[in-house]
DNA sequence: ATTTTTCCATACGCTACGGTACGCACCGCT
DNA sequence: AGCGGTGCGTACCGTAGCGTATGGAAAAAT
């Protein structure tokens, strides 16, 4: 996690932000702390406070960024071409559970374990949750599911994605992969 | 989390140690200081460094605790009358997904993201659900389904309980105890 | 070429917390 | 009564981390 810019331009606020997300993907909010981050930049925390009010005003930021990217991909990934519904799905289910992707699991697990202890982040994770199923819930009744069906097979499918990222049993036995595409044809199938 | 003792006895271990997973519970691990829980009991540290080494020994005491009660609370769970496996298979899903047990619920998420950045509970807790996985697989195997496939409903049954305490959408929809129902069945069901 | 603005370094104060040293009251035992 | 161990209080040190004040270099504007 070492952001060093070997004679590069000044860091913006972005960089912060997404220097921040790195270390929350890593360590969870509790590793947010200003100077280690500015260490990992090569910088001073001088630097910090001239982009930032306080901490406070960056975990707002990170939030807000974390939501916006959500809802973007969210909104790339549900968005499909009639027939290929029950494969967006798939896609969905394959992409949250993979090895790969192993970051995008990790920041979606701290900000959930963060909305934990905090109001407003629980807020927008509950902004994110039901964008989400609202979202996969159209894919299901696009196939022919009827409504109620539909919204409880995302609930589904989302309850069971994130459960499986936060289960610690032997993912390396050799039938997983194949346990996998069970369940995920039971979450999607007649 | 007050847990004064007016005109009490004196503390041992074990108080220390409930105390601290009752902090956990609410705070997750970052909000176990030594001072705090301290405060919590009405004593000053002076007390603790008498029950324990340092922090850390706390931290284990509390991840042994927390282990051996899973591994009790599990084997009570899933050892049962023939014939009464799918109702307990559906107990387990109710109670994990339930309002009440907010506490036991709170403990399990915060051990779990814990262990994320510790690799000794992350053992631990790969013990624990592999037990759990195990003994749940015994039960669908009673009803009759292949061992695969008791394998794979296991990992499912687990994966969306801890995800659905994860997820944040609106609870108060008054169909939820439907979809609730409905997912349960279609993991358990032929 | 100055001036202004932008971005960062340095230095400082403050608090929370972990850990240690030591003192002291109380309690059971002889 | 005296004595040792138990359980806790008090005082202290060291460190990590937040926030502030201020200075200075470099780029941008004039």
């Amino acid at each position: 996690m070492n952001r060093e810019r070997p004679n590069r331009t000044q860091l913006d606020r972005n960089d912060w932000i997404e220097g921040a997300i790195d270390v929350l993907a890593e360590q969870g909010v509790a590793g947010l702390r200003v100077e280690v981050l500015a260490k990992n930049f090569g910088v001073t925390k001088g630097s910090f406070y001239w982009h930032f009010k306080d901490r406070q005003d960056l975990l707002e930021a990170v939030v807000e960024v974390w939501k916006e990217g959500r809802l973007r991909d969210i909104e790339k990934q549900t968005t499909v071409a009639p027939g290929r519904e029950l494969e967006q799905i798939h896609h969905v289910i394959d992409v949250y559970s993979a090895v790969r992707n192993r970051k995008g699991i990790s920041i979606e697990l701290a900000v959930r374990d963060w909305a934990r202890h905090d109001a407003k982040v629980n807020a927008v994770v509950e902004e994110v949750d039901t964008y989400r199923l609202e979202c996969t819930r159209r894919l299901f009744v696009q196939l022919g599911f009827p409504d109620d069906e539909a919204r409880a097979r995302s609930i589904l499918v989302f309850a069971y994605v994130f459960g499986h990222s936060l289960m610690a049993y032997d993912r390396s036995q050799p039938k997983i992969a194949e346990f996998k595409r069970w369940i995920a044809e039971r979450i999607t199938g007649r």
